[in-house]
DNA sequence: TTGATTGCAAAGCATTTGCATGCTA
DNA sequence: TAGCATGCAAATGCTTTGCAATCAA
């Protein structure tokens, strides 16, 4: 059974191999921003894993963790996703199966889901255009569930209402 | 049978209206950007319709067709898209039914569909997670099939291979 | 006349690039 | 030692904002 000991070190083999291909060369700022980009299970922006990044090594700069995640995505350990808010965020790729995201619009919450049914039916659309896919992305926002519970108690009881989850990553604006 | 000009007219009033509803003024600029906008059926770009729009009057700014896009969006004729090139593109909005998008990574090219089924399933699938959407989007990026024909082409007569189409819009880098 | 509108210039943001310095292999 | 990597500052590209002058109602 692999533990997550073990699929760091298979993706960090990965990414040590694509640096090797390309004639690059390993240095500790990269090491550190791997590591601590694959440490986490977030949709972290480039500012979120650059202060992650900071509290370990604050001389760390934004255009280096700009530069490594390009690499991590290349080396298909990392995938940007957008939510509408303007912002890059990254997801990781390897070995996670595709998905698609529902956005909250009220808390930021991020869901992932697949549907088999939807991927077919989307490939089929394409035949009927005789369009050749290689990609795509489907998002839908709307409010989740918390939210949705959120906003009846504020109706009921305007004063005490409190956020019952821990979201996992919030949309800022 | 509703012609183009009654769908104009129909939408300058709704325009207008909402434009009077806010305690807002009507402009020269207002207006034209308003019919500049309403006459083209291309994905639109504020560039695009800035250049437009200044081939009738030079002196009207991009600041004025940034802050008009927005009205025609509030008042429901507009609608952004994007479609991964960083660009935000603009396509008519009113009586348009909702659709998606495949866009063509090599022409640039969008293909505009629409899938009862695929929204259905959609719509289970919020259900499932008791997610309630407002709205979606839907992407597929590809290759269509005129560079499809002219890949193939290009193989077989390296030489002579013209474009065969006048595609609708292209993705500028 | 009042206050919204306009266009310019400048500011904001996220991201990228130029370059001198530092460091890996 | 060669030349890639780094971090800073500056540049970029799109979008928004401040402001004085202009214009609709």
């Amino acid at each position: 059974m692999a533990t997550r000991r073990d699929r760091f070190e298979t993706e960090r083999k990965i990414f040590i191999e694509h640096i090797r291909s390309l004639g690059l060369r390993q240095t500790g700022q990269r090491e550190l921003i791997m590591k601590t980009f694959l440490s986490t299970e977030e949709h972290l922006t480039i500012e979120d894993l650059h202060r992650l990044v900071q509290k370990h090594d604050p001389t760390v700069g934004h255009t280096t963790v700009y530069r490594t995640l390009k690499l991590l995505t290349e080396a298909g350990l990392a995938r940007e996703v957008r939510f509408g808010d303007n912002k890059t965020y990254f997801e990781h790729h390897y070995n996670h199966e595709h998905h698609d995201h529902m956005i909250c619009t009220q808390c930021g919450r991020v869901i992932e889901f697949y549907s088999e049914a939807i991927e077919n039916l989307q490939e089929k659309m394409a035949e009927k255009f005789n369009f050749r896919p290689t990609h795509h992305s489907l998002r839908m926002w709307g409010i989740c569930v918390d939210c949705q519970a959120r906003e009846a108690e504020v109706h009921t009881a305007p004063s005490g209402a409190q956020p019952r989850v821990r979201v996992r990553s919030a949309i800022r604006k």
